[in-house]
RNA sequence: CGGGGCGUAGCGCAGCCUGGUAGCGUGUCUGGUUUGGGUCCAGAAGGUCGGAGGUUCGAAUCCUCUCGCCCCGACCA
């Protein structure tokens, strides 16, 4: 992509609206504007690194064996009534009603209608387990949106949800679905710890956050010191080793009552982007969603509900990876790989050796973007580094007549000039 | 919803207290200049001062109402 035909409009100062760091640069690095309160647009930028999550997330799904479906975001309220959630979910819930005077909700969540879904179809326990889950715009009208995407009232949510003939089946679902979260934040590249959360009515230990550790997080989590040692992979091994060790989030904590003694306790500030939950037969009893077991009797099944804040998430990353000059992208979000930065327009040989690596980069399918604006170079070094790619390759007619580049890791900082031939050789195959 | 704050040029702000021809920085456009960290110079365009009503000879400024946005609290992926 050339910047000059790109639309990425990137903001010096900072707006007066934004607060936190993920949000200043969200608008300045032209990812997101804001519609009204709480409601946001997503530009090109933006919406490359969401869908770069979207993508990540559904891979790891669809690996599991789960099934990807999509709920409307306009839901009848018969469904709400019948789980009796209606009255219960008050004002968040956005109510709007169609021509015929006929009431519907713009869906906070979809429990009852994937329910709906699943009784329709299923009758029997051997077609359990199933999950089904989906990525869907969501509507919270939150008394006070804030922090941009971070805490919006519409935004984009993972939301699964896992049938099974027994409580422990269910349990073994549960598990499963956590591999798959480990997964999905180990490929994106982020700290993310699972902590045992609340379980509301429930009760049981089956319910928890996953929280993407940075400084500006508002959630506490406290766990046991042996966490930091364990690396997670998503095996049942370390999944075992994980549910054994103690972890909570602030409400569940309290020192009083805390299993471990104080000097093995840890605290960090975490930004929730996941929480997972099991709730048994609660909406499959309320909405007959029964199943034949082994035995030819109707039984209820065992659901849980399994969410991943997508939107939140790129705020989020942006508070755990961000610097003074701008967003630090993890590579596997990123919205381009590269950053060419094309220092002389008007210079000839610098411009032929961009276009050359442009071309070279395109025709192997690496993302880049090419800043070919005529801008001088300090507005091109201070953009590139605000909008925060990986790697990125900066073109001056000096080292241009030499046939050289420098490469300069956005991370690191580290620059190193090297011949056109070395870069192929190290992002290329050909 | 309770408490606080803000709406003036695309963006960031001053002016308001004490009413009298609407300003600064930045961005945009034009010409020149510069070219490894937002160069410099000159010129230009751009605002019914959030909206409605009122007071006044005269309102961005004072009064009333209203809409929007932000911050703190209770709620949350």
């Amino acid at each position: 992509m050339k910047w000059s035909k790109y639309f990425s409009p990137t903001i010096k100062e900072i707006p007066a609206d934004a607060q936190v760091a993920s949000h200043q640069l969200m608008l300045r690095a032209g990812l997101i504007a804001q519609e009204c309160a709480g409601i946001y647009y997503w530009l090109p930028q933006g919406l490359k690194v969401l869908r770069n999550i979207m993508r990540i997330v559904q891979e790891e799904q669809d690996k599991a064996g789960f099934n990807e479906i999509l709920i409307p975001t306009l839901q009848p309220t018969d469904l709400w009534q019948e789980s009796n959630r209606y009255d219960g979910y008050g004002k968040e819930m956005l109510r709007i009603k169609d021509r015929h005077d006929r009431e519907l909700i713009y869906g906070p969540t979809a429990e009852e209608a994937v329910t709906d879904i699943f009784r329709r179809y299923v009758k029997s326990y051997k077609d359990l387990p199933m999950v089904l889950y989906q990525i869907q715009w969501k509507f919270r009208d939150e008394i006070r949106p804030r922090f941009g995407v971070m805490r919006g009232r519409e935004f984009l949510m993972k939301d699964g949800y896992s049938f099974d003939i027994s409580e422990e089946a269910a349990r073994e679902t549960y598990r499963k679905v956590m591999k798959t979260y480990i997964a999905i934040f180990q490929r994106i590249g982020l700290q993310a710890m699972p902590v045992r959360a609340d379980t509301g009515p429930i009760g049981g230990d089956l319910s928890h956050e996953f929280l993407i550790v940075a400084e500006t997080g508002e959630s506490t989590i406290y766990y046991d010191k042996a966490f930091d040692d364990l690396k997670l992979d998503g095996s049942d091994d370390d999944l075992d080793k994980l549910m054994a060790i103690y972890s909570a989030t602030d409400e569940l904590h309290d020192a009083e009552s805390c299993s471990i003694p104080i000097e093995q306790l840890r605290y960090k500030k975490g930004i929730e982007i996941g929480h997972i939950f099991y709730f048994g037969d609660k909406y499959s009893k309320t909405m007959n969603a029964k199943v034949m077991d082994e035995s030819g009797k109707l039984s209820a099944v065992y659901s849980g509900s399994y969410g991943i804040g997508v939107s939140r998430m790129v705020a989020a990353i942006i508070e755990a990876s961000h610097d003074e000059h701008g967003i630090v992208w993890p590579e596997s979000v990123a919205p381009f790989q590269f950053g060419l930065l094309n220092l002389k327009i008007a210079h000839e040989q610098t411009t032929k050796l961009c276009e050359d690596i442009y071309a070279c980069f395109q025709k192997e399918n690496k993302t880049i973007l090419y800043d070919d604006r005529k801008e001088g170079a300090g507005a091109k070094f201070s953009d590139m580094d605000l909008i925060g790619l990986p790697w990125q390759i900066i073109v001056g007619p000096k080292n241009a007549e030499e046939n050289k580049v420098e490469l300069k890791n956005r991370k690191t900082g580290e620059r190193a000039v090297i011949s056109v031939e070395g870069l192929y050789e190290r992002f290329l195959q050909g």
